[in-house]
DNA sequence: GTTATAAAGTGTAAAAAATACAATTAAATA
DNA sequence: TATTTAATTGTATTTTTTACACTTTATAAC
């Protein structure tokens, strides 16, 4: 049977970290851990813990961003799993990288601040431990990528958004500046954006519309062969 | 210390299992491994291998291909871990799937009829284990990806092919047909493709010009913002 | 040695998509 | 009432993508 044949195996300890993205004030930003400990005192890291034995590395990274932020059914994709031998200095542990996209809005904010948690702007982040700046990098990446075909990006905005907000969101996911009209035209042809009768005033005199995206009418429009790209 | 802290985490089995692609005669096909005993006698897997005590998953995924293959330097990218509780009916194992892709004529035939390996058609696959079917999706999933914008493909070519072999590989990694010409007008605005004085004969009487893919002057044209694109 | 065969190779026009670019509107505040 | 500031709107140009058919080359058959 299989269960003989594994025991001769090495097991291995297997953790999951999070890079939990955040927008707001036209900026990107990290939920980020402050070490208040040795070692590594005053170094950050991503939010990250061991899977146990009844998880998926999956349920692993949920448990890891419920706890930390309070926040359920939140975006997640897996990236891929770190595993050299040397990444954790103390001991031999695997990793496999989450990235997260929440509305930094919806978490709870005393629950972040108890955890030692803090956002920290993309452009400026602090010296992190072990691989994590490379995680990090490969989030970005990933990012960048998955929000370019697929509508993930709204993730990072509230339920109602303006237009303006979206532009601001991808001129900050990609480091570019984006034509507003252009911007605009791209999105009129998306039949999942809905136009609201609300207009949202703290930014302008003259207000901008709301929009939300209208997940039932997205998958409408995939079938028929209307793709998000931005 | 750390160490003292991870001793109550739970330690878990990793393996590795490589989606191993091959392109011949106008198709991709995979690497198969044939069960010759029980259990799942009969069935089909992914070929595949523990993580040792010194290895990262990628290392032991390239020893995995090497003992199989006899090939050394393949192309190899991680796909992720997977690690549902149950992936593996025999007891819990977590595995790193990792895609690679060969030239079938590089590989030691007799290596790989000794471990029971066969080249299956991609579009007419046997059953497949545990979550294998999921690993080969993911799989196809990324080399469509990855082969639109890096120059990947080749290392499903011999050294030296000819355009119709290209095209045919594009066409079987995509399942589109394309229009020569327009294939052709997108090949020549890549330098880094080098037309050699020979050709190659087997498949029709005029016989088709060779060409090689030249690294150096793809990382030049890179440089220089020409992109691989096809 | 002429002919038939089969795949390799070539160019142009039309359509679609991406880009560049500036004036007007709306609402609050001075 | 005038000023201010961000939101909103359209068109012309360029670039990219797509559609499409005949000629060339070398071998094999006659």
């Amino acid at each position: 049977m299989y269960q003989t044949f594994y025991r001769d195996q090495t097991q291995f300890y297997v953790a999951v970290d999070c890079i939990i993205f955040g927008f707001s004030e036209g900026r990107l930003s990290l939920l980020l851990l402050k070490r208040n400990m040795e070692p590594a005192k005053g170094q950050w890291s991503l939010p990250g813990g061991f899977i146990e034995a009844q998880e998926s590395a999956e349920v692993a990274a949920a448990r890891v961003l419920s706890t930390l932020t309070g926040l359920d059914e939140v975006y997640m994709d897996q990236l891929m799993l770190f595993s050299k031998i040397d990444r954790d200095p103390g001991e031999r542990v695997l990793s496999v990288a989450f990235y997260a996209l929440i509305n930094v809005a919806d978490s709870n904010r005393e629950q972040v601040r108890l955890h030692n948690a803090y956002w920290r702007d993309l452009d400026d982040l602090p010296a992190l431990i072990f691989d994590h700046p490379e995680m990090v990098h490969s989030a970005l990446k990933r990012l960048r990528i998955e929000a370019s075909t697929k509508p993930i990006g709204f993730n990072l905005l509230p339920e109602r958004f303006t237009v303006p907000q979206l532009q601001a969101l991808y001129e900050a996911i990609y480091g570019i500046s984006i034509d507003k009209r252009n911007f605009r035209k791209k999105l009129q042809s998306m039949p999942f954006l809905v136009k609201l009768d609300e207009k949202d005033k703290t930014s302008s005199k003259r207000g901008a519309y709301l929009y939300s995206f209208d997940k039932e009418r997205y998958e409408k429009a995939k079938l028929e062969g209307i793709h998000f790209a931005l």
